[in-house]
DNA sequence: CTATAATGTGAGCATTCGCTTGCATTCACA
DNA sequence: TGTGAATGCAAGCGAATGCTCACATTATAG
């Protein structure tokens, strides 16, 4: 092999090297699960994708379970990290106006790659016990709850696990029925998801039965 | 072999045989799935759980996603059967009512398997192009928009299959992450989830932004 | 009873997959 | 420039998986 050192890129500093490995087996890994699925998203294929051996997959995680954990642990810690920001960016407006803020929040971010966000979803639920995933989503449903107990004179539900949980399940069905059936105006779906969160929070009906 | 004709059942005739057989695949295989996820669901072990050889299950299915496929028509012919007869049988109530009847139906039948229900809501997904569950689909979507069309003057949305989508969405969306969550009982996840589902379709907010 | 069709069987083939291991390359630092 | 540690490589192992095929069993018809 004909090395001209002077001509190719220096490679980084250790550490950096190493991270960088990282982050492009998860973003190979993202891609194949977007564009092919769950099936498709073998280790070998993860590491061609990625443009790294196998070898190097498994220097930095245990097994391929492992890498999908870190996509889902990813993807919630930005969604608690945006939802943290604009719940104190937004404090003292009205929950019509901060229903609508982080609202389209949580929507846009899961619009962004809605096939993936929908596989993230299912994998969750195979990995019931990992503490750092079960972390991750107490998170995010403790931020649900600070605004709805924030607002509780504004709302028709009880302030608890089940209401907030039931939030975010509102949001994430409504993205990943919107995506299944092909539609892709994230600005039109987010107005009808506010719809329906404040719909459920709102109003109460005379006792049924 | 001793065999003592009186005292063992007799065969049932040459297609319930075989129809049988099917029908043992299918529920081998809703079990595995439900007890022990995707993974776990290889021809082999359906064939073993079902008490039928490997070429039985071919004799019927041309491949494994076949038999999911089987199932997921199942499933959705079932919610629609039901869905028909209830908008028959409750033509004439108000909106309020209607809903709480065939929204209680939907999600009773998802919450008998939950863990099944998701695990075919994900699989769903994954024959996109499958003409037979396409239908399947559209037939509960149109459903609930006669149900829509049938009180717009009581709605705030328009009868329109995004609508129609968004209250399916709703529903599985809140089933999913109830039973994810770990709530088992179904009455009260009713109730959450019609208030919901009314929300959404009764009520209209001023202008956003 | 015999012939024929329908149904059931399961060993095993071809392939794929997750992962290990032994070795090569690159880096930081003296 | 030399050294040890960090990082990267890829052949390939053992196990598992989807599926076929040659054959056995059971039911129906004449």
């Amino acid at each position: 092999m004909i090395s001209n050192p002077a001509a190719k890129p220096r490679k980084r500093p250790l550490q950096t090297r190493s991270r960088e490995t990282v982050a492009v087996i998860l973003e190979a890994t993202a891609r194949i699960l977007e564009a092919e699925g769950l099936e498709a998203a073998n280790t070998n294929a993860i590491a061609a994708r990625a443009g790294v051996s196998i070898g190097s997959v498994y220097q930095y995680f245990p097994d391929k379970s492992a890498i999908f954990a870190e996509l889902i642990h990813k993807a919630e810690a930005d969604l608690g990290d945006n939802l943290e920001m604009l719940l104190a960016r937004t404090a003292g407006l009205s929950l019509e106006e901060r229903v609508g803020i982080l609202v389209k929040a949580g929507v846009g971010q899961q619009m962004q790659r809605p096939q993936l966000a929908r596989i993230l979803d299912y994998l969750e639920a195979a990995f019931p016990k990992d503490p750092i995933l079960k972390a991750a989503d107490e998170r995010i449903l403790r931020l649900i709850m600070q605004l709805l107990e924030e607002h509780k004179e504004s709302i028709a539900r009880p302030v608890s696990p089940a209401t907030a949980s039931d939030v975010l399940s509102i949001v994430k069905g409504m993205v990943d029925g919107a995506s299944f059936a092909g539609e892709v105006n994230a600005a039109e779906l987010e107005g009808r998801v506010i719809l329906a969160v404040l719909g459920y929070l709102k109003h109460e009906y005379p006792a049924e039965k």
